[in-house]
DNA sequence: GATGAATGAGACTTCATTCAT
DNA sequence: TATGAATGAAGTCTCATTCAT
C-alpha cells in the first residue's frame, strides 16, 4: 500500500486560479462558489474542504498573486542602476501588472467595500501594501542619499506614487480605453524632472 | 382651498441623505432598501415611488453628492490667479473631498463591480470623471499656454492625478492613521518643481 | 348656484370601459390599477371612490358588458323564424362575442382560478350562466316541442353547448390561429343532423 | 463502499406531487413557493435545486399529470371497437379527468394568463393539445373512412368537442352541482345521430 | 367628489455554507 | 478526501389599498 501522494497543494493551486479566473472576469460579488467550482473542475466540497469561506478563497488567490508578482518585479529592479531607471522599470512593472491582473485594485477595492468586517480586512491590506511601499520607498531614498535626487518626504511620495498606479489600474477597469502607457509616461517623466537635483544629470 | 405644497422635493432630499449615510456606512452591498427605509423614516413604498430600483437611489445619491462638491470646489479654484495655486487648491479640495466622504471611491468601485450592465454604469462614471478632468487639464493647459508650464500631455497627467487622488482616498479608507495632507503636499511640490519652466517663477 | 350634473354615472362607465380594455389586453392578474388609472384618465382615488375594490371592478365590468351583449343577441334571435335557424344565429353571436371581447371566457376562468375566495366568485359566475342557459334551452325545448327536433334533454344539450362556445372563446385565447367560424359551423351542422326529427325538413 | 441511491428522481415526483396539490387546490398564482415547500416537507433551496422556477414547477407539474392521464385513457381507446364506442368512451375519459383533476382546466388559462411570455406559453400548451387532438381526430377519420360516419371535417369537428369538454370542465369549477355525465351523454349521443351516415348502423 | 403620495405585507429567487454518504 | 444535494436567511421589488388634503 503505497501511500496517496498528497494532492492538497496541488488542489489548492487549482482552486486559486480558477478563483482568480473568475473574480477578475466579474467582480468579487458577482462571483458565486459555483463558478469557482465550475472553472476549477472540482466539487463544492472540495473548495470547503481546502478553504474556510469565499473571503478565504478571496484572500488566498490575492496573496498568491501579489507573491508571484512581487517576486518578478524584484528580479527586474535589482537589474537597474539608477533611481530614475529603477522608478521607469517599477512604472512600467506597475502598468504590466494593471493589464495582466485586470482590475486588480478594483478588486482589492470592491472587497473591502463591501466587507462585513471591515476592519479584519483592513489589516489584510495594509499588510500588503505596506510591503510594496517598501520597497518603492528604498528606490527614492536610495536616488535622495546619492544626491541624484532633491531631498523629498521619499515615504509620503512613495504612498502617492503608489496610489496613483492602483488608481490608475482601477481608472482601466472603468475606462478600457485609456492608454495606460502615455499617461504613465507622461507622470513618470514629470515627476523625475520635480525630483532630479539640480546640475545633476538623471 | 389652498393646494397641497409639493413635498416631492424634499422626499427625494430625504431619501438621498438617508442613503448616502447608509452607503457610505456599509457600502453598497450591504446596505438594504430596510436600511434605508429605516434611515429615511419612510416607507418601502415611498422609496419607490420616487425611486425605480436601489441603483437608481444610488445613482440619485451620488450625483446629488457629486455636484455639492464641484460647485465649492469650483469657487475656490477661481480665487486663485495662477496655474500653481490651482493645483494646490485643488488638491487640497480632493484630500478634503475623500475626508469628508469617506470611502467614496469604494462606492464608486463597488457600484460598478455588481452591476449587471456594466457598460451603462460606465457611462454614469464616465461622464462624472469626464468633468472632473476637464477642470484640471484646464488648469494644467492654463499654466502650459501662459508659458509658466513646460509642454507636457495635459491630459494624460490628469488622469494620473487624478487616479492619484482616488487611489490615495482608497488607501485612507484601508489605512486611516496615513497623513493625507502631508503626502499631498509631497507629491504636489515634486509635480511642481517638474512642471514649471525654466527660469520662471512659480 | 344651479347643482352640479350627477356625473357618477359617467364616471362608472369611464372606469368600466377602461378596465374591460386592460382586462382582455391583459388579463386579470397582470392588469394592475394602475393601469386602469392610465387607461381611464381618472385617478386612483376616482376608482376607489366608485368601486370597493379590483375585484369589484371586475366583476361590474363584466356585468355590463354580459348586459350589453344579451340585449343584443337577443333581438338577433327574435328575428329568427324556425329553431335551427336560431340555433345558427346563437352561434354565430357566440363567436362574434369570441371574436369582440377576445378572451372572454378565459378572463371569467381565470378570475375564478385566482379568487381567494372561489365560493363567492362562483355565485356570480353561476347567474350569468343560469340566464345564459335559459335562452338557449328555450331554443332547443321550442323546437322539440314543434316536433322539429327529436325529444332530448334540452337543459343538458344546452349546457354543453354553451360549454364548447366558451371553451372555442378560451382556445381562440390560446390559439389564435383557429378558425372559430369553420369550427362552429362544423359543429352545428352535424349537431343539427342530429336534432332534426325524421322526415322533417330542417 | 456502497453509491449513494439516486434520489433526484423521488425528489422531482415530490415535490411536483406536493405542487400539484396545492395548485389545484388553491389556483396557481394563490400557491406559493412557501406552500409548496410545506407540502413537500423539502426546503426552498431543494426545490430550486431540481427546478429553475415557479414556472418551470408548474409545467413539470402540469405534463407529469397529463402524461399520466394519456397512457391511461389510450388503454380506454384501444379496447373498442368502433368509431361510435371510442367516442363514447373518450367522452367519458374526459370526463372523469375534470373530475379527478378538478380545475385542471383553470390551471391552465390562469397559468397562460399570467405568463409574461404568453407565445412560449402557447407552444407548451399547443403541443399538448395538439396530442389530444390528434388522438380524437384519428377516431373521427376512423368512422368517415369505413363509411360509418358521414363526410365531416374531423379536424374541425375536433376542436368542437375538446372545446367543449374543457369548457365543461370549467363550468363543472362553477357550478359543481352540474350533472355531467348526462349532459355529456345527452351531447354524445346527439352528436352520434348527426354523425352516422344514412342507412349505417352505429 | 377627487387626488396621488404613502403604506407594508408578501412574493420570488439567490447563494454561501453544511453534512450525510 | 471528496461529493453534491440540501438548507434557509436575506434581498429586491410589486401592487392593492388607504387617507390627508
Amino acid at each position: 500500500m503505497t501511500p496517496r501522494p498528497d494532492v492538497s497543494e496541488e488542489r489548492r493551486a487549482q482552486i486559486i486560479e480558477a478563483a482568480l479566473a473568475c473574480f477578475t472576469r466579474k467582480g468579487y460579488a458577482n462571483t458565486t462558489m459555483d463558478d469557482i467550482v465550475a472553472e476549477s473542475g472540482l466539487s463544492k466540497g472540495a473548495i470547503y474542504w481546502y478553504f474556510k469561506s469565499k473571503d478565504d478563497v478571496f484572500q488566498a488567490a490575492f496573496t498568491s498573486m501579489f507573491e508571484a508578482v512581487s517576486a518578478e518585479s524584484m528580479t527586474a529592479l535589482q537589474a537597474c542602476e539608477t533611481a530614475a531607471e529603477r522608478l521607469r522599470v517599477g512604472a512600467q512593472t506597475m502598468v504590466s501588472l494593471a493589464r495582466d491582473i485586470e482590475g486588480y485594485f478594483g478588486l482589492i477595492v470592491e472587497f473591502w467595500a463591501q466587507s462585513e468586517n471591515r476592519d479584519e480586512v483592513m489589516g489584510f491590506w495594509a499588510e500588503m501594501l505596506a510591503q510594496y511601499h517598501q520597497v518603492i520607498a528604498a528606490i527614492l531614498e536610495g536616488g535622495v542619499q546619492t544626491g541624484k535626487f532633491r531631498p523629498v518626504d521619499a515615504s509620503a511620495l512613495t504612498w502617492m506614487i503608489m496610489a496613483a498606479y492602483d488608481g490608475l489600474a482601477a481608472y482601466n477597469m472603468m475606462m478600457p480605453d485609456l492608454d495606460m502607457d502615455k499617461i504613465s509616461e507622461a507622470f513618470i517623466e514629470t515627476l523625475l524632472k520635480g525630483l532630479v537635483a539640480d546640475g545633476e544629470p538623471e
